[in-house]
DNA sequence: TACATATACCTAATGTTCTTATGTATAAGC
DNA sequence: GCTTATACATAAGAACATTAGGTATATGTA
């Protein structure tokens, strides 16, 4: 498992990434799904989770369903248009960050001259 | 620029990176060589910055010389072998997670089959 | 000469984000 | 009956970075 401070930062692109690819989700699906997908290297707690869907829904770039399923409740997020549009440029931007971090971690040998 | 909240948690695998790269390094220099290698897309600020190398020192991954260049100090910081070990370390451990990030983004569509 | 900019260090208050811990409740497996 | 899995939620605290402030020298320029 990655230590905390790298994770941290990426949750919320992360989780609006998986709902985009899904109608909907819910809370224990996603935090199930990212374990699955990274082979628990990431791990989404409730801790982190929650307040993030919530803040999520609060900026309306997702609303949700209520369902009971088996007596318990369940609740689905899904992204709205300006979700969709969000996850795209959060995606984007997550991609291109990681691709300069990859340009720093490329060891520039300093300049040295035979001659 | 990236979003605050992506830089977050990078900035000491990247310090200790860069500073594997040359014989000793001071703040100002490292600030003005992350801005100019990532072209002003992540920017290390001071705040950040030295606490940091303050940080870095406690936990002895670094060492420290001062000069005086110019009639201005000047505060060099140094890996020590511990710290050579930890930068390599971070350093995987970036290429990693930045791996499994990429993976992530990667949309798996859901399921479907047309027959 | 006065002023702005660049160099060079530092810290403190604040805010955000996540961890850790805790709480509630149902269902399933042993 | 006990543990584990499912499913939600929040609150205290730690960690980290931002913002803003402070000190001081050197250089370029109006």
């Amino acid at each position: 498992m990655y230590s905390n401070e790298l994770v941290r930062g990426t949750l919320k692109t992360i989780i609006l990434q998986l709902l985009g690819e899904k109608d909907k989700m819910y809370g224990y699906e996603l935090s199930k799904l990212v374990r699955e997908r990274t082979k628990d290297k990431i791990v989404l707690t409730e801790g982190a989770l929650y307040p993030i869907l919530h803040k999520l829904e609060k900026e309306k770039l997702v609303t949700t369903i209520q369902e009971v399923v088996g007596n318990r409740p369940r609740k689905y997020y899904m992204l709205t248009s300006n979700g969709k549009e969000s996850a795209k440029e959060k995606r984007n931007e997550l991609l291109e960050f990681v691709e300069t971090l990859r340009s720093l971690m490329d060891p520039k040998p300093s300049l040295s001259c035979s001659f």
